[in-house]
DNA sequence: TTGAAAGCGCTAACAG
DNA sequence: CTGTTAGCGCTTTCAA
């Protein structure tokens, strides 16, 4: 008796095509065209090419949320971002447009703002390529605004497990999503150590020991005295870890901590700027340790308006790697994240976690590597 | 009746809690708490609550799958890439790493290939925004290898529509899929004249309006005669269309097309360096024009090698806009395509697609910008 | 090798 | 305002 009783032998015209209506038209059970899709071996040849003729005959793409629900997973993992940079745009309608040209001299324009989240792209694309490697499919949703939790939310429904940035939502969420699948925080260093909500599993870099090394060699390697550090927003785990690590190297090159003025920035370029033109008012220190990379661009901006020479007047270094560091004017000393294999690690310990939902939580930190260039060279030529 | 007879008033520990469990718990029934989530106002607010509570404690999150399967609607849109460049790694072990730091100088290093798929990238980010501003997920999938058309095919079953670049699956599949839910190609221009499949939806730039004004800077403007065009892979409609704007360019400047050289690359910055190099062997021309920003930058390479300087002795332009070509030395006059709003029209042409499937097929082009800067400057200042 | 039947977890009429 | 009842499209025993 067939379960679906108004489906008669032909395919009702403008529904997309079900198991029952390949059955119908290859003349088997749909526990037979579902054999013919994921074990063809345990099904007889005829019956197979007649099962495969009629799928394509049919147009028939199986559904992958049946799937999901029958198999009890999705063959999803979710990947969730903190905010981009207010990316919003205005509602531009997408008609037949027209197409056009326009020139302009694009030699004055300096250095304008690069594009916001190099960052995140890099994870993003170490994270789908491990996501499909391992045949898992990427979700990815960058969480904007008061909706964050919403999103993410919706994201965990959807997914067997779920890669989560720092800073992306809020602790609570968090842990209520936990309960369900498998989370694993991403560069959340800081918290690495105690306050997570139970068990997560949890892949980060070594931010501090990666600031330690830059700033030994600024302080001991070029024996600089005069320090200004440009800080990351308050809340970040990261920069609490890289001041960490700055500090760390205060202390073993026997120098006072307070020595090291600290001015607030928040990771972006534009406000490293405004901070950094606000310190040049008072005072040129010898070098600026930036918190991100992001940050010394702007202090670079900052230099240039006042017109100082990096690396003459002013050393400058940054953090992450990005890769425009190493095409700007100075290119920049920075530590180098490995952010697609971040991605990539993300993912590896959802699978992981998935695969034995009973082993010990695993707490990746994972190497960076120190950049010298020349906004702030190595020693053997200083300038 | 209950449905699911087994299920008692308590929770099986260990199961992952679904509506049964909160409709027990809150002593509703399933549809209760259903409407809850969706309708919160059609519930009384002491039902709500109750819900609500039983909600957090057993750390409900509901099934997207079964929510799609019952909605008939998946509320996700699909991104669909064509391959990395073999962003392929060997298998790291994850384990509880240790960290560490290496301190490296990197002055010497020039400029090695920057991350390969910047440009996916931005479109993906512009997707992803517009996506969520309209209330969908995204999925994305670089298809890698040969089994680039099953991974679309799997995709497409977990989506209420498609976004999918140029060549990154078979002609049969698209087709095969585009039964079954809206696909919107993207950057294919030069099929959006016929060949594609039946009434798809279409979202590119303008190839062929930048390259020939490009061009025309370049012959009319600086009055170079001798180019040479270092061209993309043979089958990128991209390609072909900046071949057009090319060779329009030529007649409307009342050269000879023949009098252009190509050479072939395939987009790939040392596809490039090394067919700029075998050209270099024969001969020095005045401007090489590249099909894309990564062919540029891969024949900077050549030029330097070969210690020829640019602009003085070779002219170079690039297309796409990439943002590094803005920190190249010198920067790189180029067409800057929209790529994130590509990814935005996309996504907007699939929705549009979604809300009016009977709409006349929508192709979009989007307008393109040439920046001129220091390897290929404006006419006023040649040098 | 194939078919019948029982769900997977949720939404959406339709009653009450 | 709340409960009952069908499915949504597929996978998976269990039999035949």
């Amino acid at each position: 008796m067939a379960r679906h009783p108004s489906r008669g032998e032909t395919a009702v015209e403008g529904r997309t095509p079900t198991v029952y209506d390949v059955a119908d038209r290859a003349s088997v059970s749909i526990a037979t065209v579902s054999r013919v899709l994921r074990t063809p071996e345990a099904v007889r040849e005829a019956t197979r090419e007649r099962v495969l003729a009629a799928v394509r005959d049919l147009g028939y793409v199986p559904s992958g949320n049946a799937r999901a629900l029958a198999g009890r997973k999705t063959g999803v993992i979710g990947l969730c971002f903190p905010d981009h940079d207010a990316l919003e745009e205005e509602d531009r309608p997408a008609g037949a447009g027209a197409g056009g040209v326009r020139v302009v001299d694009d030699r004055r324009r300096g250095a304008a703002p690069s594009s916001p989240n190099l960052y995140f792209d890099e994870v993003l694309r170490g994270a789908e390529a491990e996501a499909w490697r391992r045949g898992f499919a990427l979700m990815v949703a960058a969480g904007r605004g008061p909706a964050r939790d919403v999103v993410v939310n919706d994201v965990a429904g959807r997914c067997d497990g779920l890669a989560v940035l720092a800073r992306t939502v809020s602790d609570e969420l968090l842990t209520h999503v936990a309960r369900r699948l498998p989370v694993v925080l991403l560069a959340d260093a800081a918290r690495a150590g105690g306050d997570l909500p139970d068990g997560l599993d949890h892949v980060s870099v070594d931010n501090a020991a990666g600031m330690q090394a830059l700033v030994a060699h600024v302080v001991s390697g070029l024996g600089v005295r005069d320090v200004v550090y440009v800080a990351g927003p308050a809340d970040s785990p990261d920069d609490a870890e890289r001041q960490r690590g700055l500090l760390a190297a205060l202390d073993a090159a026997g120098l006072d901590r307070a020595a090291v003025e600290h001015v607030r920035g928040d990771f972006r370029r534009d406000a490293a700027d405004v901070a950094v033109t606000g310190l040049l008012g008072r005072r040129v220190p010898r070098a600026l340790v930036c918190a991100n990379d992001q940050s010394a661009l702007g202090a670079m901006d900052a230099l240039r308006r006042r017109g100082l020479r990096v690396p003459d007047d002013v050393y400058v270094t940054g953090f992450d790697g990005l890769d425009v560091g190493r095409f700007t004017q100075p290119p920049l000393t920075t530590v180098a994240q490995p952010m697609a294999e971040l991605g990539r690690a993300a993912v590896r310990a959802v699978v992981a976690r998935l695969t034995d939902p009973a082993a010990a939580p695993l707490s990746a930190r994972l190497p960076v590597e120190v950049l010298l260039r020349e906004s702030c060279p190595p020693v053997d030529t200083p300038m």
